[in-house]
DNA sequence: CGGCGTGTTGAATTTGCTCAACTCAGGTGG
DNA sequence: CCACCTGAGTTGAGCAAATTCAACACGCCG
């Protein structure tokens, strides 16, 4: 019941790059496996030294780090396409952990391969660092929100950008999203008390802007709500899948 | 007088990856010039796509976002041996700004040679992408301070990790190291206001953590430091020099 | 039925922000 | 030489945003 890279339902994804038959068959080769997680399974540690990767195939999970106090930051919202487990391939350990919010599939492959693979394709090899540097950019940009933002801009933001990334991957349908995570989640993602972000989705209810209950996200106006978080909409880019 | 890439004073430095002569003479080939800037020079725009990548030779600058509000947030600060424009290479646009806070020298590299150089040598790739991935790691270090940290600790941190870097660099001379930044920088960096921030620090001086002052940094007890800041010391590593 | 997880809401508290004033050093120009 | 300005740092007072504490609603599941 494996996924054959050839028939991979992301590809199909226009907002994946195409790839070449030569790059397609050696990503199908670093291919080892599948696996299949449920609800709430940790998929790599904080510090660890994982000796798998894996990509996003089905599903949706997060990025955190936990602090000695108990105190949790989530870095970032895994959606289908996500390449996983790059930090502990390339510096021997993750900076934070990755944990399964819905049920999961995901790719594996073996870091024992990594660097085999890396080096036997200049546009694959590419590629990884393309997606470093975009979750670089894209940590900038989490940064200042967080630091920056009052808590109304900054929900909005991350709904924002939640929905878009949704909406690219062909999540959104009649304007409306499934959005699987708890309020703690998004609270824990911008640095705000699951209270403060209860009232400021509230705030955002009254407005108009944006119902978001029952595991669903609707935004009515997205433009609008950019405009609340003082955030350019722009076109979503095309990036490679590994 | 621009200094050649074989008698490069970083290099000597142990924190930086030794080099095989044959990556050595690619990076000097790579290298088409030196830039020297003053103070408050900017160096990158945001979402510009510069021409140019450049190595940090001698001298510190910030990294800094801006919001439409005139908020700004600060990303990382700049030390030598930091590899600038990485992100316009690879994405196409830079997602901050860069800017020289003491005098800088940069090494300068072209962009158009930059996917030959990248191609050219297996080593020199993965240490591009080690480079981003570190970046990405110490930016979700820093997302977890501003977002979890209160301002005792997140000013502890900022200034554990700015001291671990110029300790790594040689800076530090009888627990002292220069520190050219103001404390509106950092106030940017952690998300606080100038003026909390100001406090913050006397705070710290009171306690007899700290004192920076005249463009000094000293700090009395590293781990004790530290341990306001609820982090724990790791060794320095080895990083590779573009 | 009772317990648990999630979401919601009000009240009290606190952390950090804004405003404002003042110091001090360095530079400039009459 | 002194008056004046500017930038950086410091400090106090009052205020606002966000936190903590607490209680309750609701659906789900054992």
């Amino acid at each position: 019941m494996v996924t054959d890279c050839k028939s991979c339902p992301l590809r199909k994804n226009s907002i994946f790059q195409e790839m070449t038959a030569d790059e397609l068959e050696k990503t199908r080769r670093f291919k080892s496996g599948e696996l299949a997680v449920d609800p709430g399974t940790p998929i790599l540690m904080e510090g660890s030294n994982a000796p798998q990767l894996y990509t996003a195939l089905r599903g949706m999970g997060l990025r955190y780090k936990t602090l000695a106090d108990g105190s949790r930051q989530v870095i970032n919202f895994i959606f289908p396409g996500d390449f996983i487990g790059l930090q502990a391939s390339m510096l021997g350990e993750m900076g934070h952990s990755v944990e399964a919010t819905t049920h999961m599939t995901l790719c594996v492959f073996d870091r024992s391969d990594f660097f085999d693979f890396f080096r036997n394709s200049t546009a694959r090899a590419f590629d990884i660092t393309w997606l470093a540097a975009t979750e670089e950019h894209f940590l900038g940009d989490t940064l200042t929100t967080v630091g920056q933002r009052d808590a109304l801009s900054a929900v909005s933001w991350a709904l924002v950008r939640i929905f878009q990334r949704a909406d690219a991957l062909g999540l959104v349908q009649n304007g409306m999203m499934p959005l699987p995570f708890k309020q703690q989640d998004i609270a824990d993602a911008l640095g705000l008390s699951l209270v403060h972000t209860n009232k400021t989705l509230a705030r955002l209810r009254e407005r108009q802007l944006v119902v978001w209950a029952d595991g669903q996200l609707k935004i009515h106006d997205l433009a609008e709500l950019a405009g609340v978080a003082d955030l350019e909409l722009e076109p979503v880019k095309v990036r490679p899948l590994i």
